[in-house]
DNA sequence: GGTTTCAGTGAACATATGTATACTCTTACC
DNA sequence: GGTAAGAGTATACATATGTTCACTGAAACC
């Protein structure tokens, strides 16, 4: 028999009782993910959801207040994983040369891998539910400011204001984001093609780069 | 009274008949767009639409067989008014110099008059129905042909093999549509700031495109 | 002028939705 | 070991949906 367990209620945080609240918590955002590949957000409904995890419509309300709540979720996830990554590649050493296909590569890996959550931003971005849309420009506001930052670090923009700098980040996360919502809606035999265009696509940005004159 | 009246079966062409019939379809695509700019189209009924375009449910069948039906021709309308606006800017001889901010401002009026077409097209390009979705991008593929093969007058692409010009022309469309879903869904007292980021992109691009080596 | 055509109606259907309420039964706690 | 909590159930409701069918009445045709 165990001799110890733990007994404030501080302490007693995961035990059996909330992992499976958890469990079945994913299972629904799992299940939400999955419909979302087929449909838009503001048109699977509550029960599709609840029925695709295998519970009962009204089992929903002890996880999620509304649907628009776990689509917020949703947002948070699935920039959660993509943030790890990138963070992830900008610190390899690596990075500094060859940056662009590096980049490219680090996303199209994030597609291959999380097919469902890119899916999911693609088709919200400018979807039918307003605070959802808001989630996922906020976002990717958040991914231009980090990038803006890190160029700092290139030669290539050196003596560049902030503001143009910016509008350089931004320019880079629309490509990039134009290609993972290409990527995730066309066969995959012709994916090879597509991430080549969306490297010569940014090389000519960053030619762009080399000649822009900070001044005004 | 009047003396003569179109007699043959082709000479009576449009007469009350389908003139009120072509009135009601008009009603029920203007009554689908003004639903989109909140939802988006696969979650629009098709008894909503007929509501807000106040005719039975059942109407709605001698017009369109089925939503989708409904949703293809929203988007030829949405690309029709856009290319003739495109091409109408394109023969303007004052064109050749200042093309981008021409460009941009073509775009930007565009989005002015017909805010609800613009909007349809950003949030169903990468929405929930297949068809429509295919439909846009074919629409959007025949502008960058369109666009390709004019880049081909300016100095700047000499020498370029179609392919890179494509490349090129992708971009620039890409950038606009960005610029545009950002316009539709944005405080218009932000307007001109977006208005300027999206040519000072533009103008990136341009430089590098003047530092493109076409070889390889 | 009489007949045909057909856009729009009205009622009815089977089925789906979000949510409220009262419940069960396992787990966590003292 | 007895009790409280709470994740999931079962039932029920008012309301919405797409589509059917038989209809009406005005315009179009001969």
């Amino acid at each position: 028999m165990p001799a110890s367990r733990p007994r404030t209620r501080t302490h007693t945080r995961a035990r059996s009782r909330d992992e499976h609240k958890e469990l079945t918590r994913q299972a629904l955002l799992r299940a939400a993910l999955r419909l979302l590949s087929r449909n838009s957000f503001d048109s699977i409904s509550l029960r599709e959801v609840t029925r695709e995890a295998g519970i009962t419509p009204t089992a929903f309300y002890r996880h999620f207040e509304d649907m628009e709540e776990l689509g917020l979720v949703l947002v948070e996830d699935s920039f959660g994983s993509l943030r790890g990554m990138l963070r992830e590649a900008r610190s390899d050493p690596a990075m500094a040369d060859d940056a662009i296909r590096r980049s490219v590569q680090t996303v199209v890996n994030h597609v291959n891998d999380h097919e469902a959550h890119m899916r999911f931003i693609a088709r919200e971005r400018h979807g039918g539910v307003r605070r959802i849309r808001r989630a996922i420009e906020r976002e990717l506001e958040l991914f231009a400011n980090e990038l803006a930052l890190d160029l700092s670090a290139f030669p290539i923009v050196h003596g560049w204001d902030s503001d143009d700098r910016r509008m350089l980040a931004e320019l880079i996360v629309e490509v990039m984001v134009a290609a993972a919502a290409d990527l995730v809606d066309s066969d995959p035999a012709t994916h090879p093609t597509r991430v080549k265009r969306a490297e010569r696509q940014l090389r000519l940005v960053t030619l762009g780069t080399l000649a822009w004159r900070p001044k005004r």
